[in-house]
DNA sequence: CAAAACTATACCGGTTGAGTATATTTTAGA
DNA sequence: TCTAAAATATACTCAACCGGTATAGTTTTG
């Protein structure tokens, strides 16, 4: 029931670029010192986050990375899901198909994670790295 | 970011008791057939419920379980808690030594899923299994 | 004392998590 | 045009966790 570190890492990322101008390239090397996150590791997690639009990319000398979105229009959610794709907080919310009991509209044990869940993602979407930049 | 099985077969495990007199023992071959839950799986799990003071044991002949306290008095919080331990949305929530920038409170992202945790967290203190059970 | 039940512990195969390594592609600028 | 700087793609490693099974042991009733 967590977050994974990659998707930490990716927060981190763009709330570092957030505070740059969006002009600006800002290379992986630079980001990855200033956030410690290792290198490696980032190179391999920004793909995610400008495939999910969130970020641009420029390769070649004095390339790098840029937001491709306003920080208000950033929400936690959409990291999240970028880095770990959408959030169940149950198999069987995902699939139905993963209920051993075959009755997944019918348990109440489902719609109230279900419930839940919808409140979480809700909550995750309202927060935006505009805010968290304050 | 999700509960896993044995936290779902738990939660199963204890709604079915819920509907039983707790005068009653049902054991878990009982348990197993009607809630579709690999038998030597539940029994890996219900010690977990029975150390937490969520359900009771007995063994031997005509032993079994039933529920230690009334089923408004166990919330899923209980449940996910006494199976995987306590809920943390991010490794830094759980132990501030895992932040890589050694900057927990000062962190923005930190505060967020601070926040958002709890609010998870208070949810599901609130939903108990009796509300499950109409 | 035998059988029915729970308990403890260890094992196993598969998947995910966190991170590293290598090779490739793109681009700016000398 | 060549070189170096950057991102991208892919594959690998190693450990931990997940879901489940197996074995042996303990407690209790009758």
């Amino acid at each position: 029931m967590n977050i994974n570190q990659a998707t930490d890492y990716g927060f981190r990322a763009v709330l570092y670029l957030a505070h740059k101008d969006s002009q600006e390239w800002v290379d992986a090397q630079t980001i990855s010192e200033h956030e410690a996150i290792p290198i490696r590791f980032l190179l391999k997690i920004m793909p995610c986050l400008t495939k999910a639009g969130i970020v641009k990319s420029h390769r070649g000398v004095r390339g790098g990375y840029a937001l491709a979105r306003q920080p208000q229009d950033i929400s936690l959610l959409d990291v999240i899901e970028a880095i770990e794709g959408p959030i169940y907080l149950n198999r069987c919310l995902e699939d139905e198909a993963h209920c051993s009991k075959q009755s997944a509209p019918a348990c109440p044990i489902h719609r109230t994670l279900s419930d839940i869940q919808d409140q979480l993602v809700l909550e995750l979407s309202r927060r935006t790295f505009a805010q968290m930049m304050q």
